[in-house]
DNA sequence: GTTTCATGTAACTTAGCTAGTTACGAATCG
DNA sequence: CGATTCGTAACTAGCTAAGTTACATGAAAC
């Protein structure tokens, strides 16, 4: 898992246990699919268990699964869920009591406040079951084509 | 210089440069504003000088200035010369022909474009002139404080 | 109840990125 | 010429996050 691919592998993950919703994937199984660890899997997603958006049980024949229908599941909450920041910007003052900075940091964090409301309303209108059925439009166009042929 | 912290840093010096118009600033002293390196100031701003967004001379006296006047240098410039990506996360494909991955990466990329284009809108829209204004704002609330005491 | 399988999590290692540093050449001014 | 300042390459250091190992906990199968 390459960094800064933390939200695209957890999509990865979640459109193939929403592929599969009639059994529990084990951490390795999902590994398998981002070609890293188990440990890195659990680790990574252990957020969204907290948020609902999956759950997770031990022993034998336990796994992950989805904790709700995919249209009820958004970007928004995914990437909340994994704890990043949709801003890679820093406006943490560096140089306390400078009129400059603190000018700087002012409208830097009125400009991420609004970024953030704008991408967070973008991504609450994209849903996992849209990516489910952009993955199945891929998926019949193979088919499709392998037909022909 | 913390990490993550180009873009403000840059802001700040470029205030500073915006208040001193009428002599260059030397790497050295700007490093001083941001507490870092000569090296790591010329480095970071060299892609704004590419953009005309200042300019460097050598040698005695020498040093950086603005290339045009505050309020015709938006954030949305100095954030692209700064080449920086406003959006962290990647979309790299890391299982080439892995139909759910495509899927993914096409709604994220589509995501990325459309947020890209709204955030630049905003940062286009506030100018350095905006930003000296907010210091000149500070700056004189503490003089009329301080001459109240 | 014992065995097996799977998660939960802590602790450590490794790799990559970026700031920081050193060094030196090129340009400019007095 | 000598002082000053940028331009840039090359190297070092430190931080962050992924990867790994290890082991405890819990659940199902037998």
């Amino acid at each position: 898992m390459k960094r800064n691919s933390r939200l695209s592998s957890t999509l990865h993950i979640l459109v193939h246990m929403a592929e599969a919703p009639d059994r529990a994937l084990t951490s390795e199984e999902l590994a398998g699919f981002i070609h890293t660890n188990p440990v890195v899997v659990r680790r990574t997603i252990a957020g969204l268990r907290e948020a609902g958006i999956v759950t997770s049980s031990r022993g034998h024949g336990g796994g992950w699964q989805l904790g709700r229908a995919p249209d009820k599941i958004s970007l928004a909450e995914i990437s909340g869920a994994l704890g990043e920041t949709l801003l890679p910007f820093s406006t943490e003052p560096e140089s306390p009591g400078c009129l400059v900075e603190q000018a700087v940091i002012a409208v830097l964090d009125d400009f991420r406040l609004e970024a953030e409301r704008l991408l967070t309303e973008r991504l609450s209108n994209i849903t996992l079951a849209d990516l489910t059925a952009d993955f199945r439009r891929r998926y019949d166009l193979i088919g499709v084509s392998s037909h022909a042929v």
